[in-house]
DNA sequence: ATTAAGAAACTGACCGGTCATTTTTAAAAA
DNA sequence: TTTTTAAAAATGACCGGTCAGTTTCTTAAT
């Protein structure tokens, strides 16, 4: 018994190569990311991966789940500090847009995790607890909006909710394609007073 | 057997392989997908793909075009039976709508197309060809819609554009993810409304 | 305080297999 | 025979994963 490295310290190895596949796997994709690439980013020897890890997918399914729970519970701390229903949904869409080239390149990991989980059920159970996570805030804020008479009262909530979703959606796929942050910008206010009209 | 082909039965079977390049990409993906897996789809022999073919990159690049120019194609002959700009429009989301799970197949290589396209400047071209004929086409309908009277007078084309593609996608990605068609039906037509009253 | 033991962690050469591509061979058509 | 095409076999690059050996650190006996 003769621990090396502290427990914080291996968990803090992990996060590390994860961090490094997620650059890798980002600026390259997965499939054409080698376990060399990774390691070479994260300055470590590629049997080293294999005390952490128990394969290449490993890898991607451990970074799904960390990225998933991050960006959650960050979404959720920024909303607590929002009163208003219709500003929750506003910051949302914001919050979710990648405006940096940064966020950016999470996205084509991000829309990796959902093509490839086709064919793994794994993958597949983790996207729809975050979907299905996703959906149940939204009701609630929509709820929530209806109950103060923010919202009109004859608003469908499974309705608003989808509608939400296609928007934020829609938008958020132009923000990862598209070039011009000007007219994004402007977009997103347009798309804003459509909806807001919609649901007051 | 190696019997010499004409022009034309020479042009059949690059189509044959494409078609069975579509069928491995789409259910596996493009980098799961072998050669091989190809070939046995299409009862070729491996080496015969590369009198078609330079390469499989090729094959992909080949495959995108084609799918390109038909589904242009097809979608103009439809629009132009229908003489509402509203009812054009309205088409239009429907016709791209993947409700059977052919089409949705099919959409797993339409977003692996857009997702390596970051690192291939030919991709990158073809899908921007491609987008740029669909701005060009809703901003013809909207300008027409408008000038009929149909739209209200002070509508901004660029923006109504700019919505209609974000609406478009928006529900276009819940249809390739989603699960429930009876729900998506009815958040479609919604969706319908909400534009219809805006643009009017 | 020193040091030896031993376990944890790391290294990188290597292996087995896969797969795109090339070369060779064969056969049919002209 | 010559040309064209297909099939089959060969090639070789590449890559995920392994493993035998090495380093680094902790522990505890001296």
């Amino acid at each position: 018994m003769a621990p090396r490295i502290s427990e914080e310290a291996k968990k803090a190895r992990r996060d590390h190569l994860l961090e490094a596949a997620l650059e890798c796997f980002s600026s390259k994709g997965y499939y054409a990311s080698t376990i060399d690439d990774i390691v070479r980013y994260a300055n470590l020897s590629k049997g080293s991966v294999y005390n952490y890890f128990e394969s290449k997918e490993d890898i991607f399914i451990h970074l799904l789940e960390k990225k998933r729970t991050e960006s959650m519970e960050h979404l959720k701390e920024k909303l607590d500090k929002i009163d208003s229903p219709t500003k929750k949904l506003q910051h949302w869409i914001h919050e979710d847009i990648p405006y940096s080239q940064d966020k950016k390149k999470f996205m084509r990991v991000h829309i990796e995790f959902w093509l490839y989980s086709a064919d793994s059920p794994k993958l597949k159970e983790i996207l729809s607890k975050r979907f299905d996570a996703m959906v149940d805030m939204t009701k609630a804020i929509i709820t929530e909006g209806k109950k103060r008479g923010e919202f009109r009262q004859d608003l469908d909530v499974e309705q608003a909710t989808a509608m939400f979703w296609s928007l934020h959606d829609g938008i958020w796929l132009h923000a990862v394609i598209g070039y011009d942050v000007k007219k994004l910008e402007s977009h997103i206010r347009e798309m804003e007073n459509v909806f807001i009209t919609y649901i007051q």
